[in-house]
RNA sequence: GCUGGCGUAGCUCAACUGGUAGAGCAGCUGAUUUGUAAUCAGCAGGUCAUGGGUUCAAAUCCCUUCGCCAGCUCCA
């Protein structure tokens, strides 16, 4: 059964009223238990609803039992929920009645002259609506989780109580859904990356730190050589840098103004500050100044695999999504401006190509537009944001576009992939640069002998190997497509008598450079096989006297569970075809 | 970094209100030579994350540090 990724459930406005009124359900029990407590928000969200608190003491789970109790019971009693329409006075003079400072200062800030509140029994709450007709419609609903958040979302503020739920309107609903959260839970990165023996992270060496295993580090190569392939069809050169620079170069970079809390402390070599790299632009730019360039060259394509240090606080360190030392698949172009719309196009359908080569169908595309503060001038960011939504256009992918999210130097499209729990990573990106040509002087002579400078786009298709990596282990549930597996085929012996012959076979497909395990202990086959079902080996070949008798191998496939016997020489050729197809 | 939860054998987990650590799997040894998801037996394995404190006595209570999980914030 294929597996069903958490989608929007927004899209569907009567699970979105009733999460909200569930909200308000939550935090009616709340004020009932704890009176002290001031309410804030509480909207419904993708996954359900929460509602943010301020109270001195943070709610223990064992608290969320006797809310939800308590919810219970405000359900039975089946008040009415009814919607009044006040003028900003009245309602401010309502909630400062209750203490209720929060409402108040989201009273002030409503720009409408009247607003609306919501009233069940004895709660009432600011709310723009809409509600269900009445707490007794609300039927199925659980309480998740507490967490902290800051107020209005902003770290300087107070740190408010935050209680996490979901809820449908059946039982069986919210029953599939919490089977759901258990069976993404499985196919968590980290679990399996365990399980299967891909990566860990050490303590002893460090937080975000990732140790690939060999059967990880396997699967990264095939990355790795299908990546530099695809890069060379495309028009791409190859770069290697080093991971550290002189300090200096990061000050003509601007970075260690921009991008200092995010750098590592510089090491002294014989006096000179030297500093691990965040980013490989410099380096690629240093290696088109090191001559003379024409506008014939032009563009260069130049991509690196290259491994960048970035301190990342603790508490956002996730598996290999979250991490602090990583390998990007970065590359920069240096294009003429007329080259600009076709660069873009190009990279964008580029990413495309490898994100579905992977089996990534579904994504989230953003394009992100000029923010207030910005570098470089107003028809620059017109022509590079147009260049960028055309290219989105002739795609005919679905995309939103982030008014004013762009980052100072130049708007950028954004890909992001989801988790197994629907958390979105960014993965893809393609941004345009204004700041570092100008920053590095950077230049090509036009067909009229001049100077100019030319236009710097920086793109990651996978983003990095590591986020990229965790994001297929949860998309295949460690059950890689056999062109990435990183043990293809297991040959399983029923006797020791099979031994010679499953040894014959193993050379055999080795030689075509099959990845191949021989399974040749002494065990019962049940067990073989249920070992080799857990490590999700595409193939299993069984090994026994009817087989060499006839000449034969029994292949049993991962996603089948049922053998079909045929000739060595057919299952090689059924094989490749596979690996060729990566399906 | 912040809020809350957590840290026991390689892995998954147990040990009542404090009485001095136990199981399954994995590992090793032996027996078994097996036909489609776990053959049997034995052995070995732990500074109970770390450092300190309270106590006659601490895995258990308190504090420190490190790490992990969820969320917040951040994410060129």
């Amino acid at each position: 059964m294929p597996f069903r990724y958490f989608n929007n459930d927004m899209t569907n406005n009567k699970l979105e009223k009733l999460r909200h009124s569930t909200a308000h359900v939550m935090a009616q029990a709340v004020k009932r238990l704890y009176p002290e407590t001031l309410v804030t928000i509480g909207p419904a969200i993708e996954n359900g609803f929460y509602y943010d608190f301020d109270r001195e003491e943070p709610f223990k789970p064992e608290d969320l039992q006797k809310i939800e109790k308590l919810m219970h019971e405000i359900v039975k009693e089946n008040f009415p929920v009814v919607r009044s329409e006040l003028n900003k006075e009245e309602a401010l003079k309502f909630f400062e009645g209750k203490g209720e400072k929060y409402k108040k200062e989201l009273i002030t800030e409503i720009e409408d002259e009247e607003v609306s509140i919501y009233t069940q029994g004895e709660f009432a709450d600011l709310c723009r609506g809409p509600h269900v007709g009445s707490t007794g419609d609300i039927k199925s609903f659980k309480l998740l989780s507490v967490a902290g958040s800051y107020w209005r979302g902003d770290e300087n503020n107070k740190m408010l109580q935050r209680i996490y739920g979901i809820a449908f309107y059946s039982r069986k609903d919210l029953g599939e859904y919490l089977d759901r959260l258990e069976e993404a839970k499985k196919r968590d990165h980290r679990k399996l990356g365990k399980e299967l023996d891909l990566f860990h992270v050490d303590e002893e060496i460090g937080s975000g730190l990732i140790l690939w295993h060999p059967k990880g580090a396997l699967v990264r190569t095939i990355i790795e050589d299908f990546w530099r392939k695809e890069h060379y069809k495309n028009g791409y050169q190859i770069l290697y840098s080093p991971h550290i620079a002189r300090a200096h170069l990061w000050e003509t970079s601007e970075h260690l103004n921009f991008y200092k809390e995010n750098m590592y402390s510089p090491m002294d070599i014989d006096g000179t500050d030297y500093i691990v790299k965040p980013m490989n632009c410099p380096f690629h730019i240093k290696i088109y100044n090191s001559r003379l360039r024409s506008y014939r060259e032009l563009p260069f394509r130049w991509a690196e695999l290259g491994t960048v240090y970035r301190y990342e606080k603790t508490g956002v360190l996730h598996g290999l999504l979250r991490v602090r030392g990583f390998t990007q698949d970065d590359a920069h172009i240096f294009c003429r401006s007329d080259q600009l719309p076709e660069e873009i196009s190009k990279a964008l359908d580029f990413t495309i190509f490898i994100l579905r080569s992977f089996g990534f169908e579904e994504y989230q595309i953003y394009l992100s537009t000029k923010p207030d503060k910005f570098v470089g001038s107003e028809e620059s960011w017109e022509k590079a944001t147009t260049a960028l939504k055309g290219a989105l256009d002739k795609s005919g992918m679905a995309y939103e576009i982030d008014a004013g999210e762009g980052v100072f130097y130049g708007p950028k499209i954004d890909v992001k992939i989801k988790d197994s729990l629907g958390r979105a990573w960014q993965c893809s990106t393609i941004q345009v640069d204004f700041n570092l040509p100008e920053r590095f002087k950077i230049s090509y002579i036009g067909e009229d002998g001049q100077p100019h400078q030319p236009i710097m786009i920086h793109r990651a298709l996978m983003g990095s190997l590591e986020r990229f990596f965790g994001c297929l282990i949860e998309h295949f549930a460690g059950a890689f497509p056999t062109w990435l597996a990183p043990v293809q085929v297991r040959i399983l012996t029923i006797t020791d008598n099979h031994i010679k012959y499953a040894e014959e076979i193993s050379e055999f497909l080795k030689k075509d450079g099959i990845r191949v395990e021989l399974d040749s202990r002494n065990e019962k086959v049940g067990f073989k096989i249920r070992e080799a079902q857990t490590s999700k080996i595409p193939y299993m070949l069984i090994i026994g006297d009817k087989e060499i008798k006839d000449k034969e191998v029994a292949v049993r496939k991962r996603k089948e569970k049922k053998t079909e016997t045929m000739d060595s020489e057919d299952f090689l050729s059924k094989l490749n075809k596979e690996i060729i197809s990566k399906k």
